[in-house]
DNA sequence: TGCACGATGAAC
DNA sequence: TTCATCGTGCAC
């Protein structure tokens, strides 16, 4: 397992995007390492993307999304959930991957298969937003070398409200996985 | 200071 | 299709 360096995160989006497919999400928290494989990911391009949080401008919220590379975006949904981003590119483009599901690898025992419950398996909440992940608790890294992914791409979830942006296939997968969400 | 609503998930 | 549940963003 090779961790992630901060120059990987400071790339195009898209690219990052894919890139992430098949790498491992570590968390640990109270002594316990929990480690998941990223199957599934969405693409959110900066402030021009109507779908993407920072289109809203930079608020208390989203000035994660406007800092550097490298760090968790964290923010809670519809009351009840919690949703991970990876911030990409740099300073102040805004841009950030949404990690949609990961296959369990390492003391994970809920369900994974979506966003917020990718959260909740994880242990990954408010407390995490901000987060480097160029760091010892918190990380993502690359396993063994592997054959070639196969990736499937979609319009992103739950972004019907974003015109145009919401047609662009932003959202990718790791085809025929049984982890990737059902949504 | 109030309020509509969301990058969700589960039940009906 | 409806609902749980609450922080954020923006209107007033």
């Amino acid at each position: 397992m090779r961790k992630l360096s901060r120059a990987f995160y400071a790339r195009n989006t898209i690219v990052v995007a894919q890139e992430l497919l098949g790498k491992y999400l570590v968390h640990e928290s109270r002594g316990v390492q929990r480690v998941g494989r990223i199957v599934e990911v969405e693409a959110y391009l900066g402030p021009h993307d109507l779908a993407a949080h920072s289109s809203r401008g930079l608020t208390e919220r989203t000035k994660v999304m406007f800092g550097p590379p490298g760090h968790a975006y964290v923010y809670m949904i519809y009351g009840m959930y919690y949703c991970m981003n990876v911030v990409t590119e740099q300073v102040g483009h805004a841009s950030a991957v949404l990690l949609r599901a990961v296959e369990p690898v390492k003391n994970i025992t809920a369900r994974t298969q979506g966003p917020g419950l990718l959260c909740r398996s994880m242990r990954i909440d408010r407390r995490l937003n901000a987060h480097d992940l160029v760091s010892n608790t918190f990380y993502i890294a690359s396993g063994p070398l592997v054959e070639p992914l196969r990736i499937v791409k979609r319009p992103r979830i739950g972004v019907d409200y974003a015109g145009i942006w919401a047609r662009r296939l932003l959202r990718f997968y790791i085809r025929d996985n049984p982890y990737v969400s059902k949504a």
